[in-house]
DNA sequence: AGTGAAAATTTCACTCG
DNA sequence: CGAGTGAAATTTTCACT
């Protein structure tokens, strides 16, 4: 599936997502238009899925970084789903194992704002939430091999 | 803190960290070299920590994403940090609030896979394995305002 | 997948408010 | 000091091999 000029490609662009293709092209040893044709093709198969900036949050006014683990009534799942879907705080959500059961990231800007959408939540099920206290690893690659 | 222009710029780089400063200008109605230095001082002020490429994990060749909530021993929350780092499977690694816990995102390429670094991870306290069926909200921004 | 030229973008020096 | 302008430098893209 991904040789390892591919694999060094994801990888780079991993670590910066704004490096230029030349740059891309001298460190797996290829042309630049045979890096874009690859990139171009990681893109089209959906290994590659978009490129984001990676933000400090907190600098921008959510000092609270919050995870919550639903576990949805019965049934509710989805009305669950539809209502943390509405939340512009929540910035992920995963179905997860254990029956009806969620995982939302999400941030706020204050204990009462945390409590006011917890309370939300509870609707749907029981809540076991965390505030995020430090990152210990950050955003990183895990190795590629598989061929 | 971050302005109107300097949240429309976040925006659009968390949206696609590739894009063209010059397409950034003319979507926040500035020119190109304004905008480069925008974005210079948000790098610099740590706002904007990076640039990542977002991949399909299970694309390249990881059928198994799952969390672990790992609530250590006492004394041992360090050592459990520590092992977790080491492990390369691992993508990212918060403390949490509740006593010594940890929430860990990895990857593996079996069940077995999974097990054997569990059991690793077992030496330093209980812990709870989920594993990540479906992402229901991928990857957003929470609304940016704060002055 | 590489080459070389054309097109586009980024960067720099400089000017203006 | 932050923003705009135009030219230079760099990167990306395209046709062709």
């Amino acid at each position: 599936m991904l040789d390892k000029l591919d694999q060094k490609i994801i990888s780079l662009l991993h670590q910066n997502a704004r490096i230029a293709y030349k740059e891309v092209a001298a460190q797996v040893g290829l042309s630049a238009p045979a890096v874009t044709e690859r990139i171009a093709r990681l893109q089209e198969r959906g290994i590659i899925r978009g490129y984001h900036a990676e933000l400090d949050f907190l600098a921008c006014g959510y000092p609270l970084e919050a995870v919550w683990l639903v576990r949805t009534h019965h049934q509710q799942l989805f009305a669950a789903i539809d209502l943390v879907k509405s939340l512009p705080e929540v910035v992920s959500c995963d179905t997860v194992t254990g029956e009806n059961c969620l995982l939302v990231r999400l941030f706020a800007t204050s204990v009462a704002h945390l409590d006011q959408l917890t309370y939300q939540v509870l609707a749907y099920g029981e809540v076991n939430t965390m505030i995020v206290k430090q990152h210990v690893v950050s955003p990183r690659l895990p190795p590629l091999q598989q061929p």
